[in-house]
DNA sequence: ACAAAAAAGTTGCAAAAGCAACAGAATATA
DNA sequence: TATATTCTGTTGCTTTTGCAACTTTTTTGT
């Protein structure tokens, strides 16, 4: 069935390039392990998270951002990663052997594509925070929503979480600070815990 | 087969809420016609415009955001629109039917989810941006790209404009003036032309 | 055509966020 | 284990954004 889609499985090293958005292809690239984030670079030096992929996420110029003049994106792994690519043609029309495997996978397809949206809307609510500490608030609450514990892991370093939430490092760390401060969270290392 | 799917069609006044996110359904709905858009209300009075929806734009509890404890999230309409309301769980299954047309329907569920990725990726973009400027200057980017030209409408009135883009209206007026008397845009009502 | 309401645009001031240049801590590397 | 590198956390200063109160313009309804 994979041949019939024309699917190829791939390995990358931490660090590595997976797939640009500059030259149009068509395929999707579902993550099989590892953990990958779709990164944009301003040419003026910015960084910004777009999104965070963990096994299981689909990524592909068909989904996907736009880059601008001047930016560019890329989907770039954090760890060790195997990616299965797909041709997007062969994978939505129904194919020649009319294989029943085929319907499955668009079912599959299917659910893979509504968890993106699912966290892609998540995302935008971060985003759509209009201040730094609402920005902390919001994702924490998603973080704990979805260990469904007020204690939870940050899964990133500062430097990318800054870039995640596409404020100033600093400036987040100021705020973090304050929170603490105030009582509203416990920090230590990577570990929050909502209070 | 609208019927095998349990769909049912409604109708809506301008300003009517069509779905809330607070009470959990399972379905999904399909604006078939008309302008409509994601709002979400936070205690504190601020309003913001999470996602515009166009016709055939999809949305749903299962694909969609989760209000946090001081906020509510709505989908409400801007025009009066018509909307198809599908039953999720009968739309992902076999039918008992088999009929040929349910797989159709997935594959243009398929397209129709891919869309809304899409939008949404674009809707990150644009808020992932640091300044005012450049979240107005992405997003007409986005627009210019999509009509092919250099001179487009604006969806909105500049009320809904700034909440759109989650920044203070009077700061985004300022922020237009500025970039006018630079010479980097033209802007007359809601005519905006890239220079 | 007129009044009322909504939207657009202005402005001064306050608050928040960005920036840059550090110092100290933690990690990785030889 | 020493050394380099990356990450974390601080701070003073600057710039941007938010806020509130207001005037002007546009739209709507009768």
């Amino acid at each position: 069935m994979l041949a019939c889609m024309k699917a190829q499985k791939r390995s990358f090293y931490a660090g590595e390039e997976i797939y640009s958005f500059d030259t149009p292809r068509k395929i999707v690239g579902i993550l099989l392990n590892g953990q990958a984030a779709v990164i944009r670079y301003e040419y003026n030096g910015t960084r910004s998270i777009l999104e965070n992929l963990s096994p299981k996420s689909i990524f592909g110029e068909h989904l996907s951002f736009v880059p601008s003049d001047d930016s560019c994106i890329a989907v770039v792994c954090q760890t060790d990663c195997q990616v299965l690519f797909i041709d997007y043609q062969s994978m939505t029309r129904t194919c020649q052997n009319a294989c029943a495997c085929h319907t499955q996978l668009i079912r599959n397809l299917l659910q893979l594509l509504s968890d993106k949206t699912r966290s892609l809307s998540e995302r935008v609510e971060v985003l759509s925070q209009r201040s730094i500490r609402e920005k902390l608030m919001c994702y924490f609450m998603q973080l704990a929503a979805g260990k469904n514990s007020s204690t939870f892991e940050l899964p990133f370093t500062m430097i990318d979480f800054a870039d995640f939430l596409s404020v100033n490092r600093s400036a987040m760390i100021r705020e973090l600070g304050k929170m603490k401060k105030e009582g509203l969270i416990q920090i230590s290392k990577r570990t929050v815990t909502l209070l």
